[in-house]
DNA sequence: CCTTAATATCTCAGTAGTGAGAAGTTTAAT
DNA sequence: ATTAAACTTCTCACTACTGAGATATTAAGG
């Protein structure tokens, strides 16, 4: 601590240039992924939806009714949180549960026609403010980069690490 | 892909192109950053370390000591967040806090011997895991990523926003 | 049937932070 | 010096979940 008086610059040996630029695009992927999500939060707190609540009601308008467990998979939260979200959202009345006749075991989230009208109302401007968060980009360049990223996350969530 | 118009059961009218390609860049986005995430966070709990941990004794090791605003505005932490996590970092010996003596309202954080030692013995592999999970893509396709997010991150963050 | 395993949802304690406001300090202007 | 504004860190109540285990049901095999 006190004694260390670093004479020098505290750079360590950069890795090399295959490391390099994997770490380069990790910190870039990262911070564009937050400005973007704040953005897009940022359109969302006026109707009082985190993202995922969000994100379940954006999959019910589009798909209709689905499976507890498909919207699980689907927004990507824990089983405890797919619970807790749907209550949260019944008890707001926009969206419910139904029973599945084949399988008693599960439960089908729906929205509600309050839900509904809601995700009319929102749904445009949430979909202008995603527009308005890229708008850093051409749209051919939204397109690379879509393709980019569609085969760096199948990648990286299909096939278990191996060294 | 373009222009199908289904006049289907609960789909609704399609956005236009535009803003379809926003959304489905949002989709990969975050899918991409969050499977990358999840295979880069699985390296460090082994060390027991969140990400926001090992950012900020990355961010000591390559820099060294930081007034802790630097560091939470470097790691995009809360003020609340970084007084929170140098004080568990601190708790387990990796981290201390010294005094500014330029400005007594002000900390610096910087690496214990204890801290410089692990992230000596783990940032390679933390590197390493991050190279493999970026792997998806040859280091070509990486950089045309790298230099894509980068725009499109700083557009986003930067700027106010405006219809 | 009965047993065992697999599946779907729910419960609830725990986690990793956030954010508003407080306290102490510095800066600039009076 | 005095005041006010701006800054830096800290406190703490709160949030939005996670994940392990519980409960209920279904499926497969003997």
């Amino acid at each position: 601590m006190t004694t260390m008086t670093t004479p020098q610059a505290p750079r360590r040996k950069s890795p090399d240039t295959a490391t390099a630029t994997a770490l380069k695009l990790f910190v870039v992927l990262s911070r564009a992924q937050r400005a973007i999500g704040e953005r897009v939060e940022a359109s969302l707190v006026a109707h009082d939806l985190t993202h995922a609540e969000f994100a379940i009601l954006e999959a019910l308008y589009h798909k209709g009714p689905l499976l507890l467990g498909d919207v699980q998979r689907k927004i990507l939260v824990s089983s405890g949180g797919i619970t807790f979200l749907v209550d949260k959202l019944a008890q707001r009345g926009l969206a419910e549960r139904q029973l599945c006749p084949s399988d008693r075991r599960a439960r089908y989230a729906a929205l509600t026609r309050k839900g509904e009208a809601l995700m009319a109302q929102i749904f445009p401007s949430h979909a202008e403010a995603i527009r308005e968060a890229m708008s850093g980009l051409t749209r051919t360049e939204q397109k690379q980069a879509t393709a980019l990223l569609k085969q760096l996350g199948l990648a990286a969530a299909g096939p278990a690490k191996k060294a």
